[in-house]
DNA sequence: ATCTTAAGTTTCTTTAAGAAACTATAGCAA
DNA sequence: TTGCTATAGTTTCTTAAAGAAACTTAAGAT
């Protein structure tokens, strides 16, 4: 009877959600991209309890997004980064954070927006195709059984759809 | 002693996580943009207990992300339907999804890909700049305090981070 | 010798999650 | 009439996680 794990899952969703998905990480991970490196700086800034701030600490360092840098000795002390792979959830805080501005915010007044240093704007994130740049909606988007897939899921996700055509393979 | 509520915070990202942050969440709103609106589909297709999902249903329907919509009579039952903001949510789950595909599948094998009508390519999920549609990096973005900012915050903000020009209000 | 700082641990209480059984409503079948 | 099925939840009971606050550890400063 423990909390379900999504990681079992052959859905990138599931998996990601599985290791940042808990109460409280995302948002550590956005005060250590704003710089909040250390453990009590995070306790106060997010008033958070320190016995889930040092389980998802741990977490995090074991899931290789998170990496403990020592920045003094006796007694050592330690400091959490951002590895490669969590300089890349950067993405994720910005859509979080632009749907929040969109829809929660009174009258679109966002608490912080940023200044793109190359075009000089104050920006907001879009998602767009990598490949063609365009916009990628409910309705142009066909989702099909990648590389990675399990046929028994996606047979299941099929049948449990109002869609039909859901994870049909298309011929490109 | 009840879990911490993060919408009080002045910030989109704590306010969204609030709502769509809790543990299922995010899962039950990709099942349903594949099309699993019914309750019975969904407790099958996602192994979530009954009780859960009624709790994230009936969450996610008052904060107007789903809509209850008659789908039979004799006796009336609902089925979940996306509204404007839940649709505005597809951005969120195909950024995640990106990320998993990258750090988590084995050799990059993406478990589900999307093909693109408007390009008719296989399509990954791109955040970029809405102005100039350059990349967004946590090298070119300049936080700095929006119209609905808190100024008490963010100067918590600034005193907590190793960055010491953070949301430092830039002319632009 | 005591104080302070930083980073946790520990203990205790409350809340949330999970499993499984139960309820409600109405159509349909024998 | 009685009972079966389908759908959408409720209820109950158990375990795990979250929150608050006190405690620990280690070493330099007063």
């Amino acid at each position: 009877m423990q909390r379900t794990t999504f990681s079992a899952q052959h859905c990138s969703v599931a998996r990601t959600l599985d290791i940042i998905g808990e109460w409280w990480t995302l948002l550590i991970l956005r005060d250590i991209f704003y710089g909040v490196r250390r453990f009590e700086p995070l306790v106060e800034q997010l008033g958070i309890s320190r016995k889930v701030l040092t389980h998802r600490l741990k977490r995090l360092t074991e899931e290789n997004i998170l990496r403990k840098v020592p920045y003094q000795h006796n007694p050592c002390r330690y400091e959490y980064r951002l590895t490669a792979s969590g300089l890349d959830l950067l993405p994720v805080l910005l859509v979080l954070m632009r749907w929040g501005d969109r829809w929660l915010s009174e009258d679109g007044q966002a608490p912080v927006e940023f200044v793109h240093a190359d075009c000089g704007q104050v920006s907001t994130a879009k998602v767009v195709c990598a490949h063609c740049g365009g916009e990628l909606t409910v309705r142009n988007l066909r989702p099909q059984p990648g590389p990675g897939a399990v046929l028994e899921e996606i047979e299941s996700m099929r049948s449990a759809s109002v869609n039909p055509d859901l994870f049909k393979k298309i011929r490109l």
